[in-house]
DNA sequence: ATGATTTGACCCGC
DNA sequence: GCGGGTCAAATCAT
């Protein structure tokens, strides 16, 4: 039983990875169309818009299930890649030796981005689902700072809140500031999931059922 | 219809 | 009053 779920969670992280690798090639892919529209190298302004309307299905595709996968309490990280890494910072460490309690859960790091991802920042890499509360032009800062919340807070009340700032001098770097560490549970989802699984086998049934009801009774 | 993001308003400490 | 952080209504997406 133990074992199983040991060898559950093996394959569930190779299948993870996999849907990265797709979502990522798939990105690709529409930078790309999307560099061809600019250029114009397709005769036909239509067709152009078909692939890009196709890629970006095939996109939401790849991303609903990641999402299907985290809500059900998956821990859907981003595998470690040669082009995106994420180093931790060096000052985590004793700038909370104050009386403040909350400050000992902050720390930093710098999440590094491959070029071509520069536009949207990279608030998911942590397996975390995130919701975002706010945004906000900081002095002497270009970029905008982007406040987000765990998306468990009101369903389980975890407090963990991040903040993200692109970097002015290298847009590949996005300085993270956590605030406050998750208290969220990934294993009850999980459990629920599997209630659930029981539950879509019987619901699944009963619509065949109702299904084969409805075609016996078109045919007579 | 539901859930997530956007964005100006609001709040709080200095 | 100013800057940083949060709220929430409007808007957007699915
Ligand atoms: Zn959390």
């Amino acid at each position: 039983m133990e074992e199983a779920i040991i060898t559950l969670r093996r394959q569930m992280s190779e299948i993870i990875s996999e849907l990265w690798h797709g979502k990522e090639v798939t990105e690709q892919l529409i930078r790309k169309y999307d560099h061809q529209h600019l250029n114009q190298s397709y005769s036909s302004l239509h067709e152009s818009e078909t692939h890009q309307f196709l890629a970006s299905k095939i996109l939401s595709s790849f991303e609903k299930t990641l999402s299907m996968l985290s809500s059900s309490g998956f821990m859907v990280c981003y595998p470690i890649h040669p082009t995106t890494t994420s180093l931790p910072d060096q000052d985590c460490t004793e700038q909370c030796s104050k009386k403040r309690k909350i400050s000992s859960l902050r720390w930093n790091e710098q999440v590094r981005v491959c070029p071509g991802r520069v536009e949207r920042p990279p608030v998911a890499v942590d397996g975390h689902s995130w919701r975002k509360y706010g945004q906000k032009q900081i002095l002497g800062g270009n970029f905008p700072r982007g406040y987000y919340r765990c998306a468990h807070r009101d369903s389980q009340g975890c407090l963990a809140t991040k903040q993200l700032q692109q970097s002015d001098h290298d847009p590949t770097i996005f300085p993270v500031n956590h605030r406050g560490t998750h208290t969220c549970s990934h294993l009850e989802p999980i459990m629920i999931s599997v209630e659930e699984l029981r539950d879509l086998k019987s619901d699944h049934r009963h619509h065949h059922q109702q299904q084969q009801e409805m075609e016996r009774a078109r045919v007579f």
